[in-house]
DNA sequence: GATTTTAACTAACAGTCGTTCGTTTTATCT
DNA sequence: AGATAAAACGAACGACTGTTAGTTAAAATC
């Protein structure tokens, strides 16, 4: 209850920019009660941005283990991350745009876990091109373009009215993966 | 000189965690001196944001008046994006991520700039794809795509050593230019 | 060299920040 | 019903916020 109202805050005014006081209104309640449920305003933010670290981490470790071709794995990646931008905006948001705001030695514990992800799918993609399945690419630039490239959804959320979801997800699936293919 | 130091300072910290004593100390004077050349805080992130925004404004009112074929124009394009992005590393990081924070009425005039410039973008892939240069997609998600695979260079910044500016150009280039040939 | 302008300084303002304290109300359990 | 635990409250703390006022030192202009 409280996490979620805070990620709503967070996503409208970034963290900094919001108070503690600002919260508790949203909540229905004054700020010193936060403090019976929470410890402090940046474990909520921690809370935010390793739920959907693990999150991610954990789908892409599903995915590795599956027998399908390095394309088709690619695919089902760019679209959990669509569909996670999609259904946890807020949350997603959050761990995109404000992580910086972690205190230590949180950062660093995040900071780590993303640069591993990024690894391992720079490493899924370098398989890829070297079993001929893909083009030739620098793969650290190719999972950077993926991976930012979805990030950018946010702006689109702003404006849903315009596109429609699966058109967005599809389209940019489309994209992404033509743009990867032989 | 103030605006190159608080551009440092804000896109370490965000804008609303840099205060004006943060920034004084930086440019090596008392916090009240920055008044004797800055009327506020927030002057400041106008000034740095409505300097991005005219700039990519001009380039691509520049591309459109020439005959090129629209592949080549959005290749420049994109181009240009990745060395603004390469070159004044700190106003487009701020502009892409601490618009926000802008006052009114200039948050309003900087999300029109950027909805007019997106538009535009949009509607040159529109004609791209009309003549039969490039594929079906819908315009708005490629530019989308293109715009914030692009602006993802910054978390290479981060970690400059590991692959080269000029293979990092190239290779989001060929990335995104080859995902919408037909 | 005198005068005006520019830019630095110290001190302070009114307000907000995250958080803690001691207390009181509400809910849970025996 | 009485005891215990959970969650609410108002008040306050010390630190920090952007900004202004008044003053003084340095630079530029005449």
């Amino acid at each position: 209850m409280i996490i979620e109202k805070a990620s709503k805050l967070f996503r409208e005014k970034g963290f900094g920019a919001s108070s503690m006081r600002d919260l508790a209104e949203h909540v229905g309640v004054e700020a010193a009660s936060l403090y019976n449920h929470i410890q402090s305003k940046s474990e909520i933010l921690q809370a935010i941005c390793f739920k959907v670290a693990n999150d991610f981490l954990s789908h892409l470790d599903a995915v590795r283990e599956s027998p399908e071709p390095v394309l088709k794995k690619l695919e089902r990646i760019i679209r959990f991350h669509i569909r996670m931008m999609m259904d946890q905006y807020e949350y997603v948001y959050i761990s995109d745009h404000e992580w910086r705001h972690l205190p230590e030695p949180y950062l660093s514990n995040f900071l780590n876990q993303r640069r591993n992800y990024r690894r391992s799918l720079s490493e899924l993609v370098a398989r890829g091109i070297e079993i001929g399945e893909m083009k030739s690419i620098d793969p650290y630039v190719a999972v950077l373009t993926m991976l930012s490239a979805i990030s950018g959804i946010e702006s689109w959320h702003r404006s849903r009215k315009t596109i429609a979801a699966d058109t967005l997800e599809d389209n940019m699936v489309k994209y992404l993966i033509e743009g990867l293919k032989k």
